[in-house]
RNA sequence: CGGGGCGUGGCGCAGCUCGGUAGCGCGCCUGCUUUGGGAGCAGGAGGUCCCGGGUUCGAAUCCCGGCGCCCCGACCA
């Protein structure tokens, strides 16, 4: 931010970019605690129509929120091995309370798993209780070493769910049905494209027998993992003592599956669309759609300009259309411009004495494609009957660019060590190789490369051919996608 | 925890080498003129110079000891 105007262009810098554009946008801000933010109105507006886009769709997948508490008791925690492992160094507790210590210290959250499944040891008993599906919005807290504002902070809101099921396939059906609401979710809502598919056992969630990812490529090439989806089998309920009786009458563990996305997306959001003016926020998400600025010189035409500024809003309103009008006096039109452009806003209307008389307005759209002009001086009328349909063709139009973005990185047929490693270091993106499924040498990868198995993507976005040779050595069992990773 | 950088009005910084009690840009307030891409002029408000100790007649500046934040690596949604 070297002059207080211009961001640092990505290309220079993609990470003070990212940083600069975050705070300038208003998204969010550090907050006085390490690692910690707060989000501010306009990045919290878009992550509540997130989430009420998600939670329309859980709902209509047959689940229910719940709330569930904040502070778990360190036993429950302890109590499955490997989710131990996964989150003691990460984990915030609490030891005093009352001015006294506690007799057995209790753990802020980090994810749900332990209280819910010991609390549905509870409530069911029979196969008639199964299937439990639900879900809670709530924040939780891992103590990160490195963080960045909504990629990484120690604490942050998301949700999980997490269902219960009586036999093995129907908690595969589950786990792999909201992986597909969530890339669903991500393409037609963030316009931004995901490959999905397998975690390796090393990438996987501590507990889980089977981790599905949704991946993300940021402009800058590197991998965000976006949502997660899990399938638990067992382990939980065998800890929690999670049984029912079965129809022919036997004690059966239950099988559970979790699945949450977070306040990441946002960051996913911004890193998708960004670019150097500021952020891009898609038409589906966006708190304010259309931001009405009325332009002016005399008083009577300031009485005039902004009157019309109000009535087209009023039109666009009844068309259920997100508008805003600009009418603050003390900020010329360029200023709302720069700082409506920065906030990621996909279109803006100027009105102004020469409009008036013609019935018209200016029509601007936040990205210019390819061959367009990027401002148009339109009928109002048109404007009011066609704007509903302009925020469509720009949500796909970005999820459009961001897929064409994705697919020029995307890189096949690579096999050996040396061309990853000649892929990450100069374009970088997402490198598919074959695999012979041997942990030594994703490991081996990791520590030479830097990158990591992002995952063993599903049948819709592997290569048309399959990889034949094989990375590392061995015979190439399965197609991988390798890169880098926030 | 290793490496680097930085703590000075709301924000970004200068001043520190060579001690003399704080300045610039942006923002903010008031007024007038402006307003089709980041307005101009005039006036004004606002600072425990991160904290503690020391040296000195005198410390933002020198010395000692803390604390905090950011960035780059090792761990991770």
């Amino acid at each position: 931010m070297a002059d207080d105007k211009g961001l640092t262009p990505r290309a220079d810098d993609f990470s003070a970019w990212y940083n600069e554009v975050v705070q300038r946008a208003e998204l969010a801000d550090h907050s006085p605690v390490r690692g910690s933010m707060v989000i501010r109105p306009w990045g919290y507006g878009i992550w509540e129509r997130m989430q009420r886009a998600l939670d329309d769709r859980f709902k209509e997948t047959g689940h229910e929120n719940a709330y569930f508490p904040l502070l778990i008791p360190m036993s429950f925690i302890e109590r499955e091995k490997e989710h131990v492992e996964g989150f003691k160094p990460e984990l915030a507790v609490v030891t005093h309370a009352g001015g006294k210590e506690l007799e057995e210290p209790l753990v802020v959250r980090p994810t749900s798993e332990t209280i819910i499944y010991s609390m549905y040891a509870k409530w069911v008993q029979s196969y008639r209780d199964l299937p439990l599906k639900l879900n809670q919005w709530a924040n939780v807290m891992r103590w990160e070493l490195r963080t960045r504002l909504f990629l990484r902070t120690s604490e942050f809101l998301w949700q999980e769910g997490h269902p219960a099921h009586a036999t093995e396939g129907e908690a595969e059906e589950e786990t792999r049905l909201m992986l597909d609401v969530y890339r669903t979710f991500m393409e037609e809502w963030i316009a931004m494209p995901v490959v999905t598919g397998l975690k390796s056992e090393s990438e996987k969630f501590a507990g889980a027998l089977r981790t599905y990812t949704c991946e993300a490529m940021m402009q800058d090439g590197k991998a965000l993992q976006a949502g997660t989806s899990h399938n638990l089998g067992q382990n939980f309920s065998r800890q929690f003592g999670l049984t029912f009786q079965s129809e022919a009458g036997a004690e059966e563990f239950a099988w559970n599956t979790s699945w949450g996305v977070s306040t990441r997306l946002v960051g996913g959001m911004v890193m998708t669309h960004g670019d150097d003016t500021g952020i891009v926020v898609p038409p589906r998400l966006a708190p304010v759609q259309v931001v009405v600025v009325p332009i002016y010189r005399k008083e009577a035409e300031r009485t005039a300009v902004v009157e019309k500024a109000h009535e087209l809003a009023g039109r666009l309103r009844e068309r259920d259309v997100r508008v805003r009008v600009d009418d603050r006096d003390h900020l010329n039109p360029g200023a709302k411009f720069w700082e409506w452009e920065r906030k990621g806003v996909p279109f803006r209307i100027e009105i102004g004495p020469r409009d008036l008389a013609k019935e018209q307005a200016v029509l601007v759209k936040r990205v210019q494609g390819e061959g367009e002009e990027r401002k148009a001086f339109l009928p109002e009328n048109q404007i009011v009957a066609e704007l509903a349909e302009h925020l469509e063709a720009f949500q796909r139009q970005l999820l459009e660019r961001a897929r064409a973005r994705r697919e020029a990185r995307s890189h096949r047929g690579g096999e050996t060590l040396d061309e990853l490693r000649e892929i990450l270091e100069g374009p970088g993106g997402f490198v598919y190789t074959g695999w012979s499924g041997d942990p030594a040498v994703e490991e081996r990868i990791k520590e030479e490369t830097k990158a990591t198995l992002r995952c063993i993507p599903d049948p819709a976005f592997r290569s048309p051919q399959a990889p034949t040779r094989c990375i590392g050595g061995g015979e190439a069992r399965m197609e991988v996608v390798w890169a880098r990773a926030y």
